[in-house]
RNA sequence: AGGACCAUAGCUCAGUUGGUUAGAGCGCCACGUUGACAUCGUGGAGGUCGGCGGUUCAAAUCCGCCUGGUCCUACCA
């Protein structure tokens, strides 16, 4: 083995050699146990998120196909509608100057599969690079023909029960991308905006009851005043009472449109008065529902103002009667540019009473950054009522679980107030909507054309076209879980590996993802999707800044496990921002957080970092100081087996029938392995990585690594030690690492499979892959109490020594001559059995139990338990330091003291709190007592000097 | 406005049902190189557990209020 541990040279051999063999698909044996990945977009990169819930998952994968289970992690992409349909869009525009439109429909989507089929195996590539053990024989997409078969079985479906339907709605429609996108993809930004007061005269000569001939109304969005269909005020306003009924005049379009009685109206903001818009407003689209007022829209898909305005009656019906005349002035203005000259004309008719300044906030679409108008659209929904109710049931009657459960809350609070979902968009990338109108408009739903044709009864030569929507992606990814195994046909998959057992997924997809597979799953298989959610939170940076690109702070997996130089990253972070002026501050940043770049640190310590700092339901400030301490805990394992190797390859490691001798630091060792053994299993079923990577880690490093090995020393080099103890101690050193490795492999699989190929065959064990090994079972009976309190004694003797040492200024490696005093028959078996260990761990020259007849020579001393460690002042102590450090010792000892006397001297302590609680104090009073006596007695001897 | 979560060492975080001398890693200080490892070893310093109040014999832990932070939902005519 190299002297350093080198990742990058074992990592993709080990990767490329278990895909070969056909490590990852289920064994066919066992309980299942599947997870379905959250499909990535096809065309991502692999971010900090996904590495992290990659980790997650392949560690239970790994860590249940070693327990045997029948295992399943399904793999996949998805197409991702916008996002892909944007990127290529982009794309195509820069290299052939061409938009979508120029290439037509059937053109662009060839393209966009050329991608997909270009660059859809670069996430993939990375997702191999982090030891992801998915099963790639059922790699599955989200647009592939069986998925297309599943999404069109249950789009026809719903419809056929009446809960898809199509209609005349308000939307969120994006005026870039020109599709409606789902209250989920807007994102609500504060603005500083402008409110501007208008007056409306009334007509007919009516008048207000202060006298006014005119009505004032508020509004940010002066441009929707074209649509205005009515003013509202409320009706228990007395100051409008008499108005309710009467008409106003709509400034610059002449329209009379009525004032009316509505609860949305507030008395106490502003006039009092509010128009209503409702073909621009969600708020007022309800108004106009409840006050039957007609909805004109005056917007065109660029959200431009429209020559002549359309409109409709709540139902989407055309409304012929009224007059669609616009001012000519507006027509195909911008809402912006509407906006700034409606206000103006206004103020030129003497209309405009009050400007404030005021902050609000303004939806944006999450993809295009366009803001978002509410537009009246021809749009498909689902309605999602009966849908939800199943889907909350089995949440309440725990068939799913969240983990954490504060996260069931927010569910619930979001699936009792559900809209319809439009599932409908104006984009070409996606699952087309299996849909068929005639010349007429009249729709044909079914599963092709020719089914509709058949199942409508049309005749041949009736013209059909397909509706030119795609299905929102989310509608297809709701189907993964069954979708993947086969569903609509009955398979065998999906019999074994349906319902999945756990999904592991961020809360931020809770709503877009989670909520709808619960519905339609059920809905369609009448099982849930997975037993239970693992919500895990969002990696941040170092500084809890979210990560993005135009910050400039983005973390890439890839580079922390290869490393990366200063300048490739600085280029990387400062390379294609959307605002140049930032790079020379993001540059700046790098270089003083990076200076020397980023080394490389391997698969596995990543992956330990992202297991240690894994708590549930809680942001992650990602912190480079552990990336560096866990790679530095890989080589620590990787020197230890060195270790191992050196002195037990070649070597009789007690598999024959020879007699076996085991030490107390064998048997110590053993017990502790049992306890890990447990303490890493418990906290895996807990979802609790950070204490199962936490255990592994302290028994790794503190016990096996800083004790064990160096117990073993002195039996392995001591040429008096006998064949047996050698031979028991070489077995030992090589059946625990080997469990260490075992237990460590789902959480670091690459260094543990490498290592294991060479110590297995010393504890003999046979296999060809560690991948497939049983998980290390804890077995009771060799947990050796005795053995476990000899060693904290071995221990705290040794210490005591290296303690005196570093205080008393003694170099370490001089050899001492040590004595025990106040042994008891404990005392003396111990120091009998350690004897050649205490000499060795505490260099020292002799050590031997005082005799007690005799006065005890001038000393420093130390105390474990009731028995005192002295080390002979001799010449090489300090009078004086060996005072301070007494002096500190009792010290410490007396606040202790005093502590527990006030709490003894308590009656209502003694009177009230468990007897076993008060014993335990006592005798916690005593053992401190006793030490504070001796540490006196020695500081008067020294002092008397 | 409503709700959720968080606040423990300089930094990143553990701390299970109230009873521990409140822990780990990194960083810091001192010392240390022959025999796995300087990506290391040994020893050490560092915390009134955000603040106030309450419950209790006993509070980092339970309750209330406050402050600060993150996020979600809603509203903003």
């Amino acid at each position: 083995m190299d002297k350093t541990y080198q990742p990058e040279q074992i990592e993709s051999r080990w990767y490329e050699r278990w895909e070969a063999d056909n490590r990852f698909a289920p064994s066919g044996q066992g309980e299942p146990y599947s997870i379905m990945i959250p499909p990535p977009n096809v065309t991502g990169s692999l971010h900090m998120g996904h590495a992290f819930q990659d980790t997650i998952m392949d560690t239970l994968i790994r860590w249940r196909r070693m327990q045997g289970r029948n295992t399943l992690w399904q793999v996949g992409t998805d197409h991702a509608g916008i996002a892909t349909q944007m990127l290529v869009e982009r794309k195509v525009a820069a290299e052939e100057g061409k938009s979508r439109h120029d290439l037509g429909r059937e053109t662009f989507i060839d393209k966009v599969w050329e991608w997909k089929h270009e660059s859809g195996d670069h996430i993939t590539r990375q997702l191999r690079r982090m030891g992801a053990s998915v099963d790639w024989s059922r790699e599955r997409f989200t647009m592939d023909d069986g998925f297309y078969k599943a999404v069109q079985e249950v789009f026809v479906r719903l419809h056929e029960e009446d809960l898809i339907y199509r209609g005349k709605r308000l939307v969120n429609w994006d005026p870039t991308l020109h599709t409606a996108i789902s209250d989920l993809e807007v994102e609500n930004r504060d603005q500083q905006g402008q409110f501007w007061h208008f007056r409306y005269p009334l007509t007919d000569g009516v008048k207000t009851e202060a006298g006014h001939d005119h009505l004032v109304v508020a509004t940010t969005r002066p441009e929707t005043l074209l649509g205005d269909t009515g003013v509202a005020v409320n009706p228990e306003d007395p100051r409008y009472a008499s108005l309710v009924g009467k008409f106003v005049e709509l400034p610059l379009v002449g329209r009379r449109i009525p004032i009316v009685a509505d609860e949305h109206a507030d008395m106490d903001k502003g006039s009092g008065c509010v128009k209503v818009t409702p073909a621009h407003d969600f708020n007022d689209y309800e108004v106009g529902r409840r006050q039957d007022l007609p909805l004109i829209n005056v917007f065109t898909q660029d959200a431009a103002i429209l020559e002549r305005a359309e409109a409709f009656d709540i139902q989407g019906r055309p409304l012929p009667d009224i007059d669609p005349t616009l001012p000519e002035a507006y027509a195909g203005l911008d809402r912006f540019e509407a906006r700034k000259r409606i206000v103006a004309d206004m103020e030129a008719a003497g209309l405009l009473e009050q400007v404030e300044t005021v902050s609000n906030t303004l939806p944006y679409g999450d993809r295009s950054g366009d803001v978002i108008e509410p537009l009246l659209t021809d749009q498909w929904f689902v309605a999602v009522e009966s849908l939800a109710k199943p889907a909350i049931e089995a949440v309440e009657k725990g068939d799913i679980q969240f983990v954490p459960k504060n996260y069931e809350n927010m569910y619930f609070s979001w699936m009792r107030d559900l809209q319809d979902w439009c599932i409908s968009r104006q984009l070409w990338w996606g699952h087309r909507i299996p849909a068929w109108y005639d010349a007429e408009g009249n729709v044909f739903v079914a599963r092709s054309e020719a089914e509709a044709r058949d199942k409508y009864g049309l005749p041949e030569d009736l013209e059909l076209a397909q509706d030119e929507d795609v299905l929102d992606t989310w509608f297809s990814s709701g189907l993964w879980t069954f979708g993947t195994l086969g569903w609509p046909e009955h398979t065998e998959e999906l019999a074994t590996f349906h319902p999945s057992s756990v999904l592991v997924t961020g809360f931020d997809i809770i709503f877009f993802w989670v909520a709808r597979m619960i519905m339609l799953t059920c809905k369609f298989t009448g099982e849930v999707p997975f037993k239970q959610v693992y919500v895990h939170g969002l990696i941040r940076d170092g500084q809890g800044q979210k990560m993005s690109k135009s910050k400039g702070n983005v973390l890439d997996p890839i580079d922390l496990i290869d490393g990366i130089d200063l300048d490739s990253l600085v280029e990387k972070r400062t390379g294609s921002l959307m605002q140049p002026q930032k790079a020379q501050a993001i540059a700046k940043a790098t270089r003083a957080e990076f200076p020397e770049g980023i080394e490389p640190h391997g698969t596995d310590a990543l992956r330990f970092t992202f297991l240690s700092q894994a708590t549930t339901g809680r942001d992650i400030k990602f912190d480079m100081g552990r990336l560096d301490g866990y790679r530095n805990f890989c080589n620590k394992l990787w020197n230890a087996s060195r270790y191992v190797l050196m002195n037990a390859e070649g070597q009789d490691t007690g598999l024959g029938d020879a007699p076996v001798e085991l030490s107390l630091a064998d048997r110590w060792i053993v017990s502790r392995l049992q306890q890990t053994e447990a303490q890493v299993t418990r906290a895996m079923e807990e979802f609790r990585f950070d204490h199962a990577s936490q255990a592994l880690y302290e028994f790794v490093w503190n016990e096996y690594c800083d004790w064990y090995l160096e117990l073993s020393k002195p039996v392995l080099w001591d040429d008096n030690a006998s064949a047996e103890a050698k031979r028991g101690t070489r077995r030992t050193l090589v059946r625990v690492l080997e469990a260490i490795l075992r237990l460590a492999h789902p959480m670091m699989p690459y260094i543990s499979e490498e290592i294991w190929q060479r110590v297995a065959p010393l504890a003999g064990v046979e296999g060809e892959s560690i991948m497939v090994q049983p998980w290390p079972q804890a077995e009771d009976d060799k947990i050796d109490a005795t053995a476990t309190h000899d060693i904290e004694w071995l221990k705290g003797v040794i210490v005591a020594v290296r303690n005196i040492r570093a205080e008393m200024n003694i170099a370490p490696g001089k050899p001492l001559d040590v004595h025990l005093a106040k042994c008891d028959q404990e005392d003396l078996r111990r120091y009998i059995q350690n004897h050649r260990f205490l000499m060795k761990l505490a260099k020292l020259n002799s050590i031997a139990p005082l005799d007690e007849s005799k006065e005890a020579p001038l000393s420093a001393t130390q105390l474990v338990g009731d028995m005192e460690v002295l080390v002979p002042m001799a010449d090489l102590i300090d009078k004086e330091a060996e005072l301070q450090r007494l002096a500190k010792e009792i010290d410490k000892q007396e606040k202790l003291i005093g502590g527990i006397e006030k709490k003894l001297g308590n009656e209502n302590f003694v009177a009230k709190a468990p007897e076993a609680v008060v014993e335990k104090e006592r005798g916690k009073l005593q053992e401190y007592q006793a030490a504070r006596n001796l540490l006196v007695e020695q500081r008067d001897k020294i002092a008397a000097l």
